[in-house]
DNA sequence: TTGTTTATGAAAATCACTTTCACTGACTGG
DNA sequence: CCAGTCAGTGAAAGTGATTTTCATAAACAA
């Protein structure tokens, strides 16, 4: 798996014609082993503790380049910060939001999905992409 | 429908202990009669066409006033700028958002409301709001 | 009116990125 | 190898959209 994301990215950075540098395949590691829903700022840290020397400007540019290899995702859950999560080929879901606590639990829901399809379609939109997070309290947090 | 909302921030600002102000009185003028979603910047814009002497800030303050009032909510579309929407009782709608060219197009599902409560049921949670976009191209953008 | 308290506007401060720039360090091709 | 070239990096400066501060003004109760 985390195999398997290594080539996408290395395959992504030959094919662009960019360079691999140790702290790419750093930033890379630690995003493998992260949660799934890490802000910059969070990755940045968990980084930074072990290397010191990188800053978080390149953490924020290769997020980015994660995002466009199609290894990670930028999402906003409103809270002002942006967070990358972990793509896997053929996936989606959406999520779940704890508004006390902050937890996060992914869901899928075709069902759900047609029907977004079909209001799209009777409103004439073409849809690209969409967001979909129902916040609340999780089952801890309503004790 | 002006009336009434008229009514409603003025029992909120009565019943908070809060004053009643020309600027509040005007930018509440402003709100209802403006568009469906509008930025801060571009109520401000509106606002100060006819009353140079109001500033952001009081506009600012005023929206968020709206909102605990029960008037406004605020919406977020990715685009970086905060935007405050018309609430009417017991009224909800979600929204499709045009990538190319900003048209918003609100809807209702209630089969889609119906399942998210179900999926927010089936993982324990305590629904408080959910949020739903369908980004992609309007009707016009396609062509 | 007066006194007290909240509201306002201009400007400064924040926040979360995002870009700049001088210096590094990958890679290439001799 | 080995230098030359060009992308990558980190610190710091810049951005844009709020958000807060603070001196002054305006409500409104007494
Ligand atoms: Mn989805
Ligand atoms: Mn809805
Ligand atoms: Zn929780
Ligand atoms: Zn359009």
């Amino acid at each position: 798996m985390k195999r398997v994301k290594k080539k996408l990215f290395s395959d992504f950075i030959a094919q662009k014609g960019l360079k691999s540098t140790r702290q790419r395949d750093t930033i890379l590691e630690f995003f493998l082993a992260s949660d799934r829903h890490m802000s910059i700022e969070e990755l940045y840290l968990k980084v930074r503790a072990k290397h010191p020397n990188i800053g978080y400007a390149t953490v924020y540019r290769t997020l980015k380049l994660f995002a466009e290899a199609g290894l990670a995702r930028e999402i906003q859950f409103g809270d002002g910060q942006t967070r990358y999560e972990h793509v896997n080929e053929g996936e989606h879901h959406d999520h779940l939001v704890c508004t006390r606590c902050g937890t996060i639990v992914e869901f899928e829901n075709p069902v759900i999905e047609k029907l977004q399809d079909e209001v799209a379609l009777s409103h004439g939109f073409l849809i690209e992409t969409h967001k979909m997070e129902l916040y609340g309290l999780c089952p801890k947090c309503r004790k």
